[in-house]
DNA sequence: TCACCAGCTCAACCACAGTTGAGGTCAAAT
DNA sequence: ATTTGACCTCAACTGTGGTTGAGCTGGTGA
């Protein structure tokens, strides 16, 4: 085992720096979310900086990012250098607004849980949790609830 | 069309009345979520109290709540009755937890991210967004160089 | 009687985020 | 020279929550 130039890694050496099995560094690179360049023995060889969008989709996974939001983010990032500090808090707001609209989402449906825990009544025709459409147009402008496709369908 | 008797639907009247297509109600039976009996020609009749519990599961779709946890609150539920509001109280509380617990760690990930975006270093050993519940201890060999952000290598 | 709708079963397929295993190749160590 | 160990590709499978379609039967109205 020898130490490869600094910029060079191979798929073993990202493995051990970043903890992703190779399994999951096949599927990234796939979905070409990771790229990387090929001996002539057909082994990858990854440039220094994949390390740091592996972290951005380690960080996506804990903040339960989907990979396509990975991916758009990726495509305005540089592909042949490392981001930026501004890159990077361009893309931690983003994902932090994210998790701003989840929290929102589970907020409002905590509130209605919170109502209905008294009445119980779960009629087809009347109840809040059931019928939640009716009670977001019939209230007209206000905070309004976004249902939010990502969360574990 | 006509009018069953109160206590036994067809599918169709079931469909009408909660919205649900055939196929999920199909599927939850085949869960063990909802029951129902055949009819000498193989039809399904539901009893009128099984609309209760498919109310529960729209109510737990909402929520985000995994059938499987719908699963477990059914276990606790009479199967020959409609719930009473104490079953419903319970049920909902339940579910009312589950949402706090699912609002704090969004929080807390918020909170992480918030500390984040001035810092950007997104480094394997020091971050913590990386290293979710690592005290950063022992480097291993070598210098695992932080990128200074913005400095172009 | 014939069409037609309601309902049935069963198999296959969707997205997501990967994992697992088979079978092959490449490179280094003994 | 041979045996590891690292790596490769490709296909199939996991679990969740269903949907879609094919092909069949049951009951009813004209």
């Amino acid at each position: 085992m020898h130490a490869s130039p600094d910029d060079h890694l191979t798929i073993g050496e990202v493995i051990r720096r970043t903890g992703m099995p190779a399994s999951a560094l096949h599927f990234y690179e796939r979905k070409g979310l990771i790229f990387s360049e090929s001996t002539s023995g057909n082994q990858r060889i990854f440039s220094r900086h994949m390390l740091r969008r592996i972290s951005l989709i380690i960080v996506a996974k804990r903040l339960s990012i989907p990979l396509s939001d990975v991916a758009e983010v990726f495509a305005d990032l540089p592909t042949d250098r490392v981001p930026t500090h501004k890159d990077w808090q361009r893309v931690s707001r983003r994902w932090k607004k994210q998790l701003e609209e989840r929290r929102r989402v589970i907020e409002s449906l905590e509130h209605e849980l919170t109502g209905c825990i008294g009445c119980g009544c779960l009629s087809m025709k009347a109840c809040l949790l059931l019928n939640p459409d009716d009670t977001l147009q019939g209230r007209g402008p206000g905070p309004v609830r976004i249902q939010q496709p990502g969360v574990a369908p």
